[in-house]
DNA sequence: ACAAAAGTGTTACATCTACACCCATGG
DNA sequence: CCATGGGTGTAGATGTAACACTTTTGT
């Protein structure tokens, strides 16, 4: 028996949902997208395999956004080489200004979800088992800020629920609904910016673990 | 490496949540208290694995409630033989009428969750992860029917939601927000029956997948 | 008759939606 | 000045909490 670890990489960019893909250089599968991943090291736990494989993958800190346990895939047909059980991670991550330097992937580059590319394996239903977590979890909880830049406008904010949801939500009321939520964002205090109209404040994350009141999606 | 699963199996008697836990019969922590498990046999789903052990547990069929894979667990240390990761899955019983007869595990036994037993490996982190996801689950989704005999009345529907979450809630409003939810819940039309007082409608699952409006904990 | 549990009505308050409106900047 | 986006005010609909009150049984 075989133990590996898949990663569900999201993040925003140019505006759209995109997801960290491979193209596998060797069969089964070869030439085909997949999701980055490895094999878990003898003494090694499940959760640090799965950072490990995101910073070799991305050179980012697994702390920079958010990372959690998503689900386990067993089933004996799914990979045709043998038994092998995959350890799916989620990790929601802003858009990452060094990229995928340090990379021992290669051909790894950002693919958006939309483009509903084929995958290798199961990694279509872990895909698609990691994007509703993503859109569950943002209702109740303040992971949306994980997209994020350390700093960020609330219409920046914005338009990741609105990228995630693939909605519209009114601004106004958006803005008063997160502002209102206990500990979700704070003010940096500091200045504004932006490129046409109204300068708008700065926040960054809040303490808070659950959204009260939650953030329904429509 | 060695692949099993284990089992959080909850159920409501005697008006307590309750833990089905099984007695070491061999070391590592014999005698103390465990989550019933095993191994995942070759060529067989993890899902199905989860199956068979609860029926050999329980004599259950995992219809009759609710059942989900939980998280999976495999720090280095967990087990003192050697490295053993195990998929953990959640079960919601309803009280079970034929116990656990035919079960291959003597030592099994329902435990109040109440009491608090040291639990054999990491199963204490186990249990509490389960017993979160499963109060957490009872807010936005239908599943304290799971708990339920296909016949329920409102009030018993409304113990299990004081039984898991630790608290009361008025009888009156409880009954408005669950018959108002769209399709928590379907009148039999059927008679009414109880001990004393005014007899009571009863009601069997609806077809909602998630719970509108939710039902937020106090 | 009375206790006990089922179920309805009412009122005050919180939250949501939709949208009118004002504020601050670049060109 | 005016277009553009940031941010506030307000009214109606919906949901919530607290609790008085009526209905239907067993004893």
């Amino acid at each position: 028996m075989t133990l590996t670890v898949d990663l569900v990489l999201l993040t925003i960019r140019n505006g759209e949902l995109q997801v960290l893909l491979v193209r596998r250089g060797i069969p089964p599968f070869e030439g085909e997208w997949a999701l980055p991943g490895g094999f878990v090291l003898e003494s090694e736990d499940l959760t640090d395999a799965a950072a490990r494989e995101l910073r070799e993958e991305t050179g980012v800190d697994p702390a920079a956004g958010h990372f959690e346990q998503l689900a386990t895939y067993g089933a004996p047909g799914r990979d045709p080489r043998g038994r092998v059980v995959t350890v799916a991670y989620l990790a929601l991550l802003p858009d990452l200004p060094a990229p995928v330097a340090g990379s021992d992937a290669a051909g790894a580059s950002w693919r958006p979800i939309a483009a509903g590319d084929r995958l290798a394996f199961d990694h279509a239903r872990i895909l698609a088992d990691g994007l509703e977590r993503a859109r569950a979890k943002l209702e109740y909880t303040p992971l949306a800020t994980a997209f994020c830049p350390p700093a960020f406008t609330i219409a920046e904010l914005r338009t990741v629920y609105e990228t995630v949801w693939r909605t519209k939500l009114d601004p106004r009321n958006f803005h008063r609904k997160v502002t209102g939520a206990e500990n979700f964002i704070e003010p940096t205090g500091e200045s504004a910016i932006r490129d046409r109209g109204r300068p708008a404040q700065l926040y960054r994350r809040g303490t808070a673990t659950l959204l009260h009141p939650a953030l329904l999606r429509p």
